[in-house]
DNA sequence: GCCAACGTTGGC
DNA sequence: GCCAACGTTGGC
């Protein structure tokens, strides 16, 4: 069965519409131990909220799903991509990234602020560990959220 | 642009 | 191994 996630992105330089446009696109520059592990166990078929991030306002724009399980995250070898981590090598990968595919975009924006308000919600880790880019998602949590996104 | 939260780094 | 300094994220 698949799983839920919640992923975090800025519009400003990856969006939904840029998801949308491209059909696909890679999970790249992710620089958290936690974000990385949670994309590691990722299945080709899990469900993604695409979150955006630094918005105004931010929330769930819409969904996605995973096309292409973890692989290492390229960016992380480049010197001139604001990602280089000197410390990987392509025969030790550090950091590794997920591609998704686009489902759909919501009809309704979901607000952060609505979501703050959803008590179903009041445990995910959206609100206590607001740092971390990728979150799981129970199946509960995910059928409020698609259903506010109309 | 500011700043709080918090993860990471590095000196000891 | 501790913890202060530092850097980044993300809401506002």
């Amino acid at each position: 069965m698949a799983s839920h996630w919640l992923m975090k992105s800025e519009p400003d330089v990856f969006g939904i519409d840029d998801l949308a446009k491209k059909k696909t696109g890679g999970w790249d520059g992710v620089r958290n131990y936690e974000a990385r592990n949670f994309m590691k166990v990722m299945k080709v078929g899990d469900k993604v909220l695409f979150y955006h991030s630094n918005a105004l306002p931010s929330g769930v724009a819409g969904i996605a799903e995973v096309c292409r399980e973890a692989y290492p995250d390229p960016t992380q070898f480049d010197r001139k991509d604001g990602h280089y981590d000197p410390k990987a090598a392509p025969d030790k990968p550090i950091w590794f990234q997920v591609d998704l595919r686009f489902v759909s975009k919501f009809p309704r924006f979901v607000p952060l602020d609505e979501l703050r308000g959803m008590p179903e919600l009041a445990d995910m880790a959206l609100f206590k560990r607001s740092r971390l880019s990728v979150i799981p998602v129970t199946p509960a949590q995910w059928m409020r959220i698609v259903k506010r996104g109309g």
